[in-house]
RNA sequence: GCCCCAGUAGCUCAGUGGAUAGAGCACUUCUCUCCUAAAGAAGGUGUCGUAGGUUCGAUUCCUAUCUGGGGCACCA
């Protein structure tokens, strides 16, 4: 029985009493959270409700009577061993072994696809992050966006939504320009331009320009810049293409800037059309020369410039433009990862959303989180302490880097600890989870070599307690991703990995799964073995929610 | 000035309105002739920043306030 059927369970056993009760009329089940809790204390059985709490007052009854009557239907029902009335009124439920171990055969058959649902069905999300400039290497401050991101995309995905991720290039304007200055200047062996790229990388980007190029020195200036921009442009994306590709990370659409500045055959462009949309809306005002958009009305501080005097677009037009486009290509719920030195943005782009008919609310969201540190430093140019994602990767591996940006929420303050990433014991956690799943193998293995099978399982077997607690994690495993999707906080998922591995730890020293000696194979060692491959099962599925690998072996 | 985020154990941090607020680290002890000891067991910590409010019930929601971080361009 899992949580899912008691939780129909108790709406129908609350519908019964309603529909006999008078002058019930306006009570409306359907907003009640009917799913129960795994308490945290063992005394309380294996799941509790507190919905009795949740109706007392509206039924013209005190939660503990209400919660009297609907315990008496409850232990009606098979597989269900007790249902007791505690505290102000909650409703603690315990199962029978047998109903209990069955989540064990349940999670065996759904295989990599359990805790699956399709709680976010018929959602059309597009998801961007990263889109740093193409300007440079990834570093640090971007990767946390890039795990959180990629990871909330499988979570999301996992619930049933349809994601399409996506990362920004912004390679048009200004910046550009300043970069395309600067790899000419190395190329040519002059010095970094006023405002230039500093680093060394744009010295290799030189070099690669002139092998690319013969006779570069020899061209006009402007088609040096064109080269040299140009090439430079794609040697930089397809190394950040590479990197994210090393840390795990994949992004459905590269949504280029310049797209929207290019246009064909004398059409105007997407960003004059987004323009032209936004003034049929009624939006737009023309004052002191320039164009801009009424975004007060939407919430946002004061108006924006779309158009500067001088007829150069701004870069909130571009934005205005994409944020277009996503609507355009089909998504209804845009998210938004951005750190929180970018959060002034969130008003402009509701600002967009709702001058587009939009509802800002819903369409939009904004996940802030703030920036990481590294070994308690905070990062910055200036000190010189910017470190590249390739460099992490080599220093950490991919696997305990995004362990550790996905465990946090994204608004929480995160430091890089780079010993405590290195090391390998419980101040590690990922080396804490990785271990279960590779214990779990091992056991597998074991079995097989000694003839252990899976055919004998007997749920009713699993009574130790550190079985009842694993298993009930066991359960747990679908509303945990159902709440890290619904709440866009894959870092849930992180935490309950850490909980049931430490319940299969427990486990794995009080219950033995394999004959010992000339132990001849019974009944329990096979629904204990049935046991460790469902828990490896969930390990595996959680770990490959956060893009991290569940080694065989340590 | 306005806006966003954070403030929970000595440290790093969890905690979608519920029962005695939890992990890890650090400190002290135990447990491997037998499935991976990268593990497990035992030992004690809290004015949940402060003050009000909302209700059966608040670390969680609201208001005020203090402290720390970040943000408020015809820059990109």
């Amino acid at each position: 029985m899992n949580p899912a059927q008691i939780s129909s369970l108790l709406k129908e056993i609350m519908q019964s009493i309603v529909d006999s009760t008078p002058d019930s009329g306006e009570l409306n089940l359907a907003d009640a959270n009917f799913t129960p809790e795994r308490p945290k204390n063992r005394a309380h059985g294996d799941w509790a409700s507190n919905i009795a709490m949740q109706f007392a007052k509206k039924l013209g009854t005190n939660p503990r009577e209400l919660a009297g009557a609907i315990t008496a239907e409850l232990v009606k029902n098979e597989g269900i061993a007790k249902a007791e009335i505690a505290g102000p009124g909650f409703i603690n439920i315990t199962l029978d072994a047998a109903a209990a171990g069955a989540v064990v055969s349940a999670v065996l058959a759904a295989g990599d696809s359990y805790g699956t649902s399709e709680i976010l069905a018929g959602r059309r999300i597009n998801m961007e992050f990263v889109s740093a400039n193409p300007t440079g290497p990834l570093h640090l401050g971007h990767t946390r966006w890039a795990a959180l991101g990629d990871s909330l995309a499988r979570v999301l995905r996992a619930a049933g939504a349809a994601v399409v991720s996506e990362y920004y290039i912004n390679d048009a304007g200004e910046q550009m320009r300043k970069f395309g200055r600067s790899v000419r200047a190395a190329a040519l062996r002059l010095p970094t331009p006023e405002d230039g790229y500093p680093g060394e990388y744009i010295g290799e980007l030189g070099a690669v320009v002139n092998t690319a190029v013969l006779d570069f020195a020899q061209l006009a200036e402007a088609d040096q810049l064109a080269q040299a921009t140009e090439i430079a442009y794609q040697q930089q994306l397809s190394e950040i293409k590479d990197s994210l590709k090393r840390f795990n990370v994949n992004f459905d659409v590269w949504f280029s800037e310049r797209t929207m500045h290019s246009s064909e055959n004398g059409e105007p462009n997407a960003i004059a059309t987004a323009l032209s949309r936004l003034r049929e809306q009624g939006h737009v005002y023309d004052a002191d020369g320039a164009v801009w958009v009424r975004t007060t009305d939407f919430g946002d501080d004061k108006d924006r410039v779309y158009q500067r005097s001088n007829g150069i677009y701004t870069y909130f037009a571009a934005d205005a433009a994409y944020y277009l486009s996503k609507t355009d290509r089909g998504s209804d719920i845009k998210i938004y990862l951005l750190g929180a030195d970018h959060h002034g943005y969130v008003g402009r782009l509701k600002a967009i959303s709702g001058a587009a008919g939009e509802d800002p609310e819903k369409n939009i969201i904004a996940l802030i989180g703030q920036l990481v540190n590294l070994n308690g430093a905070r990062l910055s140019k200036r000190a010189g302490n910017i470190v590249e994602l390739n460099d992490l990767l080599e220093w950490l591996g991919c696997d305990a880097l995004r362990y550790w940006l996905a465990r946090y929420p994204a608004d929480s303050p995160l430091s890089l600890d780079g010993e405590k990433l290195r090391s390998r014991t419980n101040d590690n956690p990922v080396f804490y989870v990785q271990y279960a799943h590779a214990r779990t193998q091992s056991v597998a293995r074991n079995a097989a070599t000694v003839g252990l099978t899976r055919a004998d399982f007997t749920p009713e077997l699993l009574t130790h307690e550190t079985e009842s607690n694993l298993l009930g994690k066991l359960q747990e495993y679908p509303l945990v991703v159902a709440a890290a999707a619904q709440l866009y906080e894959p870092h849930r998922v992180a935490r309950y990995l850490e909980e049931l591995t430490a319940a299969y730890h427990r486990w794995y020293d009080n219950c033995r799964v394999l004959p010992q000696g000339d132990e001849a194979p019974s009944a329990l060692h096979a629904t204990r073995l049935c046991l460790n491959d469902a828990t490896s099962q969930v390990i595996r599925n959680g770990l490959n929610l956060i893009g991290v690998s569940a080694p065989e072996r340590m």
